[in-house]
DNA sequence: CTTGCCCACATGTAGACAGCATGTC
DNA sequence: CTACATGTGGGCAAG
């Protein structure tokens, strides 16, 4: 046991009196531990504890100790959505003089300005595009925090995190380093990696209870409990659940189950609730939340939506827009929503307990390989938003089994299973590309030794035998050599350099300065830059479902103005995207491209904003290596932004005007800036509002 | 003739980071 | 390439 009080032997007394006013006495046994192995004496650490057993006040106590002497520190988060959450929960430090900084694709400042904070909030590749960058203040951190550091594991993202690692353990020797980490079998290499003290504990502030349900039976380890049957498990724990005054999270393996769940417990929840009397006030607060989601736009996504909060229920996913998935989240913490019914959003996103926990299913489908089992490490992240400390007695959580031998299985291996080792994912090709060319690019080696000695200090080559990153690591620098990114003696041509800033695919590089090479100017239309983004490993692409026979039609019709693609099915995956941003910038609404292209109005937002920036990247590219069509690029970049047709640019260059405002002025006849200056501010106040006439007529005066 | 049920068969499958420069309705 | 849950439409029997 440690009291809060004693912290006072490394921290200023306002530190812990800040402690105090938020109500705490003393430290949970894992942050004690944490402290006695020097987390204020500047020990590195790696803290392997379940969720919510208090990791993040460990870094606030390590990052206000270095900020309270000067000292700056960086919080690394996996996703956008966390690192708002954390800068608004450091935020309170304000008090103490210590600023916080946030810093992600979406919000952005400049990049040496937020040198002024004290702490810094980032994305991993917004941590890891500052150091491309060259942000100055990167140099000079006293403390580096790494939040969900298990994620090294993740194809798709671990390597940017273990190279960002590697890169800032580099340039800040002196540097203290505070992984926190989910619970896994190979912590201690993990920690051996980051010459850190490992700290590791399954203590919880709330207790877990983990079972299994099956055929109306609760069973858990050496106890099974039985609740009211109706022969369907899923409405019989949900009702079970409000009925004790409780809020349930269910995880489904897809987007679809997540809605039907939530549609079927919609309509269960809302008839009890008509049998109570006393829920009237319930009943309005359904309506609101009925109200706020039509407001967000009236997809069918949202319609569906709107009638399951009506009845205290919602689903959750990432075809929601974000508006939605707030509305819900926001809900659910209020308590008007019950049930949320979800994929693995929620599982890795937000903070969000709840009292029981529902695993509906445990296999995922992954593509070739069909349906798997998911890790035990991703159900332990699951079960573990089970109980909310202070709120409810414990935390429940079950994964579901249709049979008795499926819910032995399901004990063995889940609810007393060990989780999986982690492993870096350095020496996949896609990853090597990006980051050699980075380490080049930002001056990390300037040789094949010094390449070499960097690549040693990677976790992959702690880890792991290096022959086969070797192999890779020599064909990824060919295929650099060759695109003209470095040269043979490995330093960086200023395109390379340039696509490391970028943030891009090298191979999306590639792609982008071939085709726009080897075509003539007169057969490029919108649709050949659109598909040439779609084209790139950095675009995440539709799939093709059975009712998409138009797209062959697609291909058929605008054949001459497509880049060329020898992969058929790729050809269509691509077509289909480049036609929802052909929609887009067409002005199309919302509610149309949904349902032509069934995808949830949150992909269409994602896609077009990956597409802004790969368009953006392909005009600086066509712009550094004159290709000829910047200029072309760079006003597609602007319509994918706004959503607009080509005839709005000109007025889209005035602020507080969109893509609405613009069509308006546009459509009673103010087509262009000339003929806004012309005309007088009480006409434009007809169209747009006198306010923003107003703000109009202020900008035409200083242009001219 | 309608309704309700079972079965065979078709269908579709999680998530989300980055550039740049500041303000949509 | 490996699975699975869900939705759909036809066939059939009962009402």
């Amino acid at each position: 046991m440690l009291d809060i009080e004693d912290l006072t032997i490394w921290l200023p007394r306002e530190v812990v009196e800040l402690y105090q006013k938020e109500g705490i006495r003393e430290l949970y046994p894992p942050q004690a531990e944490a402290v006695e192995r020097g987390l204020l004496e500047g020990k590195n650490l790696l803290v392997s504890v379940p969720t919510a057993a208090g990791k993040t006040m460990l870094a606030e106590l390590a990052m206000l100790k270095a900020a309270l002497s000067g000292g700056r520190s960086l919080y690394i988060v996996p996703l956008r959505a966390l690192a708002s959450e954390k800068q608004a929960a450091f935020s309170r430090f304000a008090d103490l003089g210590v600023k916080v900084g946030l810093s992600s694709g979406d919000m952005e400042r400049k990049d040496e300005y937020l040198g002024r904070n004290q702490i810094i909030v980032a994305t991993s590749e917004k941590a890891d595009s500052l150091i491309r960058n060259g942000a100055r203040w990167i140099r000079d951190l006293s403390v580096l925090v790494v939040d969900e550091i298990h994620l090294l594991d993740s194809t798709n993202r671990g390597p940017t995190l273990e190279m960002t690692i590697t890169k800032l353990m580099r340039i800040n020797p002196k540097m203290q380093v505070l992984g926190l980490s989910a619970t896994v079998a190979n912590a201690r290499e993990v920690a051996s990696w980051l010459s850190a003290d490992l700290v590791e504990s399954r203590w919880r502030p709330v207790e877990l209870k983990e079972g299994v349900i099956c055929d109306g039976i609760l069973n858990f380890p050496g106890e099974t409990v039985s609740i009211p049957s109706s022969r369907d498990d899923l409405v019989d724990l949900v009702k079970d659940t409000i009925g004790q005054g409780g809020q349930i999270l269910i995880f489904e393996s897809s987007r679809r189950n997540a809605e039907a769940t939530a549609a079927k417990l919609a309509r269960v929840v809302s008839k009890r609730k008509a049998g109570a009397s006393q829920d009237q006030v319930q009943g309005e607060d359904g309506s609101r939340l009925f109200e706020k989601v039509l407001a967000t736009g009236e997809s069918e996504t949202g319609k569906k939506l709107a009638e399951c909060v009506r009845g205290g229920v919602a689903f959750h996913h990432a075809g929601l827009l974000s508006e939605q998935r707030a509305i819900v989240e926001k809900g659910f913490r209020s308590g008007e929503i019950k049930v949320i019914a979800s994929t693995p959003t929620l599982a890795a996103g937000l903070n969000l307990p709840a009292r029981r926990v529902l695993i509906r299913s445990y296999k995922r489908y992954e593509g070739a390989r069909g349906m798997v089992a998911i890790p035990v490490m991703e159900y332990r992240q699951m079960a573990g938003r089970a109980g909310r400390p202070g709120l409810d007695p414990r935390g429940e959580s079950f994964l579901m089994a249709k049979s008795e031998p499926e819910m032995k299985d399901l004990m063995d291996h889940y609810v007393h299973g060990e989780p999986e080792e982690i492993f870096s994912k350095l020496s996949m090709e896609p990853a090597l590309r990006t980051h050699l060319l980075s380490t080049m690019a930002t001056g990390f080696a300037n040789d094949a030794d010094e390449l070499k000695k960097f690549v040693d200090s990677t976790f992959y080559a702690h880890q792991q035998d290096a022959w086969h990153l070797d192999a890779t690591i020599e064909k990824v620098l060919e295929f650099l050599i060759d695109s003209r990114m470095i040269e043979d003696d490995l330093k960086p041509t200023p395109l390379g350099e340039l696509v490391s800033r970028l943030y891009i695919d090298p191979l999306s590089a590639r792609i982008v300065v071939d085709n726009l090479r080897s075509r003539e100017t007169a057969k490029t239309t919108d649709l050949t830059l659109l598909h040439l983004i779609t084209m790139t490993p950095d675009m995440d692409t539709l799939y093709i479902q059975a009712s998409d026979g138009w797209v062959e039609e697609f291909i058929d019709q605008h054949y001459g103005e497509f880049c060329n693609e020898d992969n058929y099915d790729w050809m269509m995956r691509e077509a289909k995207t480049a036609a929802l941003l052909q929609d887009w910038i067409a002005e199309s609404e919302e509610e149309r491209i949904a349902d032509r292209f069934r995808v949830g109005p949150g992909d269409i937002r994602r896609v077009a904003e990956t597409a802004e920036w790969l368009m953006h990247s392909a005009g600086r590219l066509s712009e550094h290596l004159e290709l000829g069509a910047t200029y072309r690029i760079y006003q597609l970049e602007k319509r994918i932004h706004y959503g607009a047709g080509p005839d709005l640019l000109s007025l889209l260059d005035l602020k507080g005007v969109g893509r609405v405002r613009a069509r308006k002025l546009h459509r009673a006849g103010y087509t262009s800036l000339d003929k806004l200056r012309e005309a007088k501010a009480a006409d434009i106040a007809e169209v747009v509002g006198p306010k923003i006439a107003e703000k109009v007529m202020a900008q035409l005066k200083e242009r001219a």
